[in-house]
DNA sequence: AGCACGCCGACT
DNA sequence: GTCGGCGTGCTC
């Protein structure tokens, strides 16, 4: 009677991926299927791919239920992804469809499993035996029964593909269909251990137990820069991959994956699976179906990576899991940090929370039992963090076109009488922020956007930092059609590269942004270059904060210490103290110690000097009482709405009846704040408001905000989003 | 999401 | 008269 099998005619209800919110009844196709079958169904004169969600409700008028097409030849999706699915569409009140679509994103998943021939030693010895056809049968003998492609066969052995060719035809060679989708290599997980410090090694058998138990738990591991985070968890890897189960390691940036791969390759004897955005179609098709049917037992990927389909996960590593790329800023807006958390609950997985400098909200979830807590204090060798110092730029007198103040220069220049790197930091992309017509006093702004366009000079064109649009640099002012009179205001790296390029003018300079690099290669090889010397000054934006290693720098200048301290942002502070600490993180990993210096207008704002200070506690402390007190995250629960429409009037009135209307959200005790301008009123031609819900952490906020905005009737072209815990207010 | 249906204005 | 604009509604 097995509820979870239902044969042919019987109804069975499929989830789509189709924005339909509900199940939809079909009838079982021929042979049957079982819950969880991805299957291809008709739907109107469509054939759209779905999920056996479970039995059909029987709602729906018989004579119009249709069949099920066909069973697709991939993995069932378990239960635990569909209970999982479900739970973290409601925790973001998210359609169950588009977190099926999440699930789904596999290239060719209708596609039966693409064959290619492959060839391997035959039965039968060559009558004729030729010089090549020797070399050929050699390397057949010397492999037993592998298969090879056909160019890998002909390269091996030394001879064209028209000589394998000829052996197949006389039956010396087989020729055989093989899935394309070839298993992942076997890890092993004792190839290459590496030595431990005692610190490192009580740290990495409190995650072997864990891992071990086969129960769920989540470990915060804790440790400065160069403390040797990524061997201790690559301990609990080990330890997941001996009890044959599936590990995942999350990264929050696509260009820290090759050097992480690299790392594994050195561990485990092999590389894993990669996914992210940057892999290629065919091996993501691959990754998905390895996934699926538990041939590939490591994954390194993007937040993306936990919607796959895994077997049996076992552990999942967050690594740097303060980082903000975690949270997913449009579609559906989740955070994969705490949507890891959700996942390895409901299958009785091991999370592993890494970070030199973790958030409010783990570092709350410690305080409260939740999380476990592991710290390495020491540094992994001889080196010590950064010594920290403020420059009080007040006193520096600076031409408002010069950034490099005088103290940090001839730092600088000294590290280059000695050979030594330094950094100087900078979080804004571009050559200038502003760019201000002398005439009229126009600044150029995005056609679409109310944002000023930046210049890059490198590309030499007029960006929009929202939208992505981008003009040449006009040399006529579009206001007033002055000539000549645009001028750059503000600085960005691209600027700051040029003036040290003027003060520092025999030394070499590398400038590391984002945007300045055609693919994710080049930026590699940039940044290995730089790690091997290849540069005396390096000038760089968030990139360069983010785990990469730079053994020979021993001096960091951040030149902006105050710009994440503006705005409303909640987590100001905690960004900018992160920030600031991972950046200066980056001098003194050898055996020299470094510097880190902090330009800056307020060396007394608080957040300086904690950062000054190294007092972590302190500021966590503070932090952490005032957001109490404030009953904002982690300590009250946030939901940002934003609506937007190409109408300035409706999304203000619809933002006007939602805040009139808000029962729903008084009832939970929760309170609505706006409609308000979001402070970036247009983008994409879409004019923008926002309204903040802010509730008590226990209160069931999804729920009320469903019952709140289904009370308003939403205009065609208006558009509402609901962020839960938002990490961005623009 | 697609795709059809349908009701209006602009053209051969 | 017919073509085609995209607002509205449906898909088991």
């Amino acid at each position: 009677m097995s509820a979870s099998y239902f044969s042919h005619g019987e109804l069975v209800g499929v989830l789509t991926t189709q924005p339909l919110d509900r199940v939809l009844d079909y009838k079982a196709p021929e042979g049957g299927c079982f819950v969880g079958a991805f299957v291809e169904v008709p739907l109107g004169p469509r054939k759209v791919i779905g999920v056996v969600w479970g039995a059909g409700k029987g709602d729906y008028d018989r004579s119009k239920i249709r069949h099920v097409i066909r069973v697709l030849d991939v993995a069932p999706m378990r239960t635990e992804m569909q209970d999982f699915l479900t739970k973290a569409a409601g925790y973001t009140v998210t359609p169950l469809s588009q977190m099926l679509r999440l699930a789904t994103r596999a290239p060719g998943l209708g596609d039966p499993p693409s064959m290619r021939k492959v060839y391997r030693k035959g039965s039968i010895q060559p009558d004729r035996m030729t010089d090549a056809r020797r070399k050929v049968m050699a390397v057949l003998a010397e492999y037993g029964g592998l298969s090879f492609t056909l160019k890998e066969l002909a390269d091996m052995a030394d001879v064209t593909s028209s000589v394998v060719k000829g052996l197949v035809k006389l039956g010396a060679v087989a020729e055989e269909d093989a899935p394309r989708d070839t298993p992942y290599p076997w890890l092993d997980p004792d190839y290459a251990k590496k030595d431990l410090t005692e610190a490192q090694e009580a740290a990495a058998e409190v995650m072997r137990k864990g891992v071990a138990s086969d129960v769920y738990g989540t470990t915060l591991l804790k440790g400065v820069t160069g403390s040797g985070k990524t061997e201790v968890y690559m301990e609990a890897v080990a330890e997941c991959l001996r009890a044959g189960k599936q590990a995942l390691v999350l990264l929050p940036e696509i260009a820290l994956t090759s050097e992480f791969l690299t790392r594994v390759e050195a561990r485990f004897g092999a590389k894993p699976a990669e996914w992210h955005s940057g892999v290629t179609m065919t091996e993501r098709r691959r990754c998905w179906r390895m996934v699926g049917q538990g041939d590939a037992k490591l994954i390194v990927g993007a937040r993306s990576a936990l919607f796959l389909p895994y077997q049996n996960l076992g552990l999942v590593i967050v690594d740097e899991e303060h980082d903000t790329s975690y949270k997913q800023e449009d579609g559906v807006l989740y955070n994969a940090r705490d949507m890891t958390v959700l996942r390895a609950s409901l299958v009785g997985a091991q999370v592993i929370l890494a970070s030199a400098t973790p958030s409010l909200e783990s570092w709350a979830n410690v305080e409260a039992g939740k999380y476990k807590k592991l710290e390495l204090t020491s540094r992994y060798g001889p080196a010590v963090m950064p010594d920290m110092r403020a420059l009080d730029m007040r006193a520096e007198n600076l031409p408002s076109t010069r950034w490099i103040s005088k103290t940090l220069r001839d730092e600088v220049l000294a590290r280059i009488e000695r050979g030594e790197q330094s950094l100087l930091f900078m979080n804004r992309r571009g050559y200038a922020p502003i760019t201000l017509c002398r005439a009229c006093g126009h600044q150029v702004g995005c056609d679409h956007c109310d944002a000023r366009m930046v210049e890059h000079r490198f590309q030499k064109r007029l960006v929009c930092h929202q939208c992505g649009e981008t003009k040449p640099m006009p040399n006529v002012c579009p206001n007033c059609e002055a000539e000549d009179k645009l001028a750059p205001v503000g600085p960005g790296v691209e600027r700051l590269a040029e003036e040290a390029a003027e003060l520092f003018l025999d030394a070499r300079i590398a400038t590391l942004s984002s945007d300045m690099y055609g693919s994710a290669r080049a930026l590699k090889a940039q940044i290995e270059a730089i790690a091997n010397g290849e540069a005396d000054v390096i000038i760089g934006t968030q990139l360069v904060a983010k785990g990469h290693n730079f053994p020979l720098l021993t001096l960091v200048g951040v030149i902006d210490a105050d710009l994440g301290l503006q705005g409303s942002d909640l987590r100001a502070a905690e960004r900018t103290f992160q920030l600031m600490r991972q950046v200066a993180g980056r001098a003194g990993r050898a055996e020299k110690r470094g510097v880190a210096y902090l330009q800056t207008y307020q060396p007394e704002h608080p957040v300086i000097r904690s950062i000054l200070s190294g007092d972590e506690d302190g500021f966590w402390g503070a932090e952490a009482t005032e957001r109490r007190h404030a009953g904002v995250p982690p300590y009250g629960r946030l939901a940002g709405i934003v609506l937007s429409s190409p109408n300035v009037q409706e999304v203000f009135d619809v933002g006007a009846e939602l805040a009139r209307l808000d029962a729903p959200l008084r009832d939970i005790g929760a309170q609505v704040f706006g409609p308000a301008p979001a402070p970036i009123g247009r983008i994409r031609g879409r004019h923008r408001v926002r309204l903040l819900v802010k509730a008590d952490k226990a209160a069931p906020i999804q729920q009320a905000l469903i019952k709140w905005v289904n009370q308003v009737k939403i205009g065609n072209n208006v558009r509402l989003s609901i962020d839960i815990d938002p990490q961005s207010f623009y």
